[in-house]
DNA sequence: AGGCCGAAAACG
DNA sequence: GTTTTCGGCCTG
């Protein structure tokens, strides 16, 4: 027998192994296997078993490491069909998505040998073997020979490992590293037949042969707890073939957590959102693949319609997954759930979740036993069984896509495998991407609308201020525009709760220095430095590099510092000094890094004890706070001024996302919008929540311009610590993508933009670059960024494909 | 010929 | 990803 599997190596290649007969038994797609590759051991993940092999000599798998697989043959299809969309090697795939802790491998570990090396001997060392040397002695119990490289900062260290092993001042050994996480298992027991007549048992065996025939199976602790000392009669009792053991794996339940939010049970759908979770069952029961775009407005009450559509899977014992853009977001929505779905166990998967709790949700939902999975991208990938729908919230979020590691779009591939499972899809927004409306209106997804709040509350009004107009006592423009310093107040008198949204945390964002023009930027980053009053700090909101405020300028020693621009820490600074009475809160990266403080927070709006909360984007998402009457967007210029075609696109948007949160109550809301371009079409069409208007307007500039969703892209990222060489090596890249861009398969089909410095040309020490690959064919450009990547050696460079970029920074 | 080194390939 | 092998270069 063979087996196919997919190794976690930066290798398309997928490997074949025999099996031996013994292991044959426990043989499934989707366990892993511990297989031997070169002279180490790594975990395989098990893909197949193909009848031939495609290679003369095969070696044996050592051992199968699972007793149930991580994923079915239907998840695999969906697993291979992202590695090969995102151009991604597929057992790096599968070694992210799973969850981590769980793999074995091996390597060369180093220890000194414990003898005094000589001062003879010492002299005949090259310098790398004497650093290897001095490490080792300060670990007497050794290193993986990876991290003693690291260590001694060598480029090659086998050689002289292999020399000092020769010459017995090291050891080297293979050894395995342990998984960090244990999966628990408990010993179970079954009765065999056996014939009574045949065996004679003693009192204590007769009785535990009695309560186990009246159990189809029972733990060993259970017995244990029934009968005291059993370990040896069950032992006897094995030996004489009466009973037999085994094992299986058992998973603890996940943290509950705390109750936000009003009781909605006895919900009742209006007429709009009943027509909407009708068309969306009746997709769901067609058991063909069905995607809807829901564009629902705030305050429309999508996620009931979401609610009555996952009850009818339920109903049909079929499995959902909920996708939401943020993991903050989940509480909330998981109190709602557990209040509607009730005696439905919900399986929360996203980066939050310890590896233990993280690998229990997997199995119990590989397993069949949780059928609702709810998390952010990374739940896409949830093994479920029989998968009837998939929902992805906020669908037009960023957030769906992920920027490091493995980048995939959770939103489109929630599409794909929708289709693979033939289940129904259903995106849901108040601003849909540009993407998903065009798709909609190609009808290559069915629309539904939600065109009125519930309870047919008014969206809020919406003003407009033209910054420019506004000026301070020294004639510079102000923080607070004269309106909206009047409207908190009158917020503040009316009892009703303020919202002021900016979208960048901190309190000045850059500082400069008025005798040279020197502005302090990251060491590591080219990042203007943001000022944070907090701790008195300058910090990189790249790589976290702080130092304390300076008093003098690096470059001209003046001691004339200026602080330009507004962080969230400024717009808090301004509220206490404006209203020095009023309950000020505020809601950013910063205050919510500590566990447990953003529900603190939401729970204080939710019971009124904040008058004002400040916050950057985290505040314009899905929460319900009847006493928000008033919304600021402090600067609406921030995302339009970012070098990307989407800029129009998330200034819209973030308008009127944040916009929403205003007025769900009985009081109507209000919204003042502060700009330097109130000309500009994405402001002007949020103000009147235009968002036809705005489609209008975007799709056209799209087309005109070749733009997505009338062509896509692929982005190649080039990264490396020497700046020259780094550019040298993009420009390599650059002339083979244009050399190949001429090739047959692709005749032209595949525009080569760049290669550019990328607008942010360094980050945590390292220079980037990057080459846009544009076309209409993604098959072609699929091709293209293929053959470069295949072409391109990357020693000392990180070479990144980006498939459908979404950051261009 | 043998040692040394960085680059490249192999790993089933 | 780790470990081995390749091939060019130097020394003697």
């Amino acid at each position: 027998m063979l087996v196919s599997v997919a190794i976690n190596i930066p290798s398309e290649k997928t490997f074949t192994y025999s099996v031996p007969s013994e292991l044959e038994q426990e043989i499934a797609v989707g366990k892993r296997a511990l297989v031997p590759l070169g002279n180490r051991k790594m975990t395989g993940y098990i893909l197949g078993s193909p009848e031939v092999a495609d290679r003369e000599e095969t070696r044996d798998i050592i051992e199968v490491l699972d007793m149930a697989p991580l994923f079915n043959e239907d998840d695999l299809r969906f697993y291979k069909w992202t590695s090969d969309y995102y151009i991604h090697y597929p057992g790096a795939l599968l070694g992210n998505i799973l969850p981590g802790g769980i793999d074995i491998e091996s390597c060369m570990w180093a220890a000194p040998a414990g003898v005094n090396v000589k001062d003879t001997v010492a002299n005949n060392l090259s310098p790398v073997q004497r650093r290897i040397i001095d490490v080792l002695e300060n670990h007497p119990e050794g290193l993986p020979a990876a991290r003693l490289k690291k260590a001694v900062g060598a480029k090659q260290i086998y050689r002289d490992l292999k020399t000092l092993h020769k010459i017995e001042l090291i050891t080297l050994e293979e050894r395995l590293k342990k998984p960090s996480i244990k999966t628990k298992t408990e010993k179970l027991l079954t009765l065999n037949r056996y014939d009574e007549s045949d065996l004679r048992l003693t009192e204590k065996q007769k009785r535990i042969v009695d309560f186990l025939s009246r159990h189809s199976e029972s733990s060993i602790s259970s017995l244990r707890r029934e009968f005291k000392s059993v370990s040896s009669i069950i032992r006897s009792l094995e030996k004489k073939g009466v009973v037999s053991i085994f094992e299986r794996e058992v998973s603890r339940r996940p943290p509950h957590g705390p109750d936000i939010g009003e009781d909605d049970t006895e919900f009742i759908l209006n007429k709009e959102q009943q027509a909407a979770a009708t068309e969306i069952i009746r997709g769901i029961l067609s058991e063909k693949f069905s995607p809807y775009l829901l564009h629902g407005i705030t305050g429309s009450g999508k996620t009931e319609v979401y609610i009555d559509a996952i009850k009818e899977v339920l109903r049909l014992n079929g499995s959902a997954i909920f996708l939401v853009p943020e993991i903050a977001l989940t509480p909330q929505l998981l109190s709602r759930f557990n209040r509607r779905l009730e005696d439905n166990e919900i399986a929360v998967l996203h980066s939050g979740i310890s590896k233990r709790a993280r690998y229990d949700q997997w199995r119990k939902i590989q397993s069949g036993e949780t059928r609702i999975v709810v998390g952010a991208r990374s739940a896409i990938f949830a093994p479920v069984r029989n998968l009837r729908l998939i929902i992805v919230d906020e669908e037009h979020s960023t957030s769906y896509k992920q920027d490091d590691r493995v980048q995939y779009n959770a939103r489109d591939l929630a599409v794909v495998r929708a289709k693979l499972n033939s289940a129904a899809v259903v995106l849901g927004s108040a601003t849909p991407g540009i993407q998903t409306y065009h798709n909609a209106k190609e009808k290559r997804y069915r629309y539904l609308s939600l065109p009125v709040r519930v309870g047919n509350k008014p969206l809020p009004q919406v003003d407009i201020i033209d910054m420019r107009e506004e000026k301070d006592e020294r004639g510079n423009p102000p923080i607070f525009s004269r309106l909206l310093k009047s409207s908190i107040r009158d917020t503040l008198e009316s009892g009703k709760q303020s919202l002021l949204f900016l979208n960048r945390r901190g309190f000045n964002t850059f500082l400069c220095c008025l005798d040279c023009g020197y502005v302090f930027k990251c060491l590591n980053c080219s990042i203007s430095m943001t000022y944070h009053a907090d701790g008195g700090t300058l910090r990189c909101h790249y790589c976290d590099y702080n130092i304390n405020l300076p008093s003098i300028c690096p470059e001209c020693g003046g001691r004339r510092i200026r602080n330009y621009g507004v962080g969230t820490e400024r717009v808090e600074k301004e509220v206490s000094r404006l209203f020095p009475r009023a309950r000020v809160e505020r809601m950013d990266s910063d205050t919510t890094a500590k566990k447990g403080v953003y529900e603190k927070l939401l729970k204080a709006l939710d019971t009124g004890d904040i008058d004002i909360l400040i916050g950057t984007q985290m505040i314009t998402k899905g929460h319900d706070f009847p006493n928000i009457t008033l919304v600021g967007v402090v600067s609406a210029d921030m995302s339009l001024n970012i070098p990307d075609f989407r800029a129009a696109e998330r200034t819209f948007q973030i308008i009127t996302q944040v916009s929403g949160r205003s007025g769900r109550g009985d009081s109507p809301g209000r919204v003042v919008v502060q700009t330097f371009n109130p000309g500009y079409y994405a402001i002007k069409r949020a103000r009147k929540h235009d968002y036809q208007g705005f489609y209008g307007d975007e799709i056209a500039l799209r087309r005109e311009l070749g733009y997505p969703p009338f062509f896509r892209m692929v982005n190649l990222r080039i990264s490396g610590i020497k700046k020259d060489r780094v550019a040298e090596k993009a420009r390599s890249i650059g002339v083979l993508a244009r050399k190949f861009s001429l090739d047959e398969a692709i005749g032209g089909k595949v525009g080569v933009i760049g290669p550019a410095e990328a607008p942010i040309a360094k980050i945590k020490g390292r220079y980037r670059w990057h080459i846009l690959l544009k076309g209409k064919d993604i098959k072609a450009l699929h091709t293209l960024a293929g053959n470069i990547l295949w072409e391109t050696r990357r020693d000392g460079f990180d070479i990144k494909v980006d498939v459908d970029p979404v950051n261009f920074m």
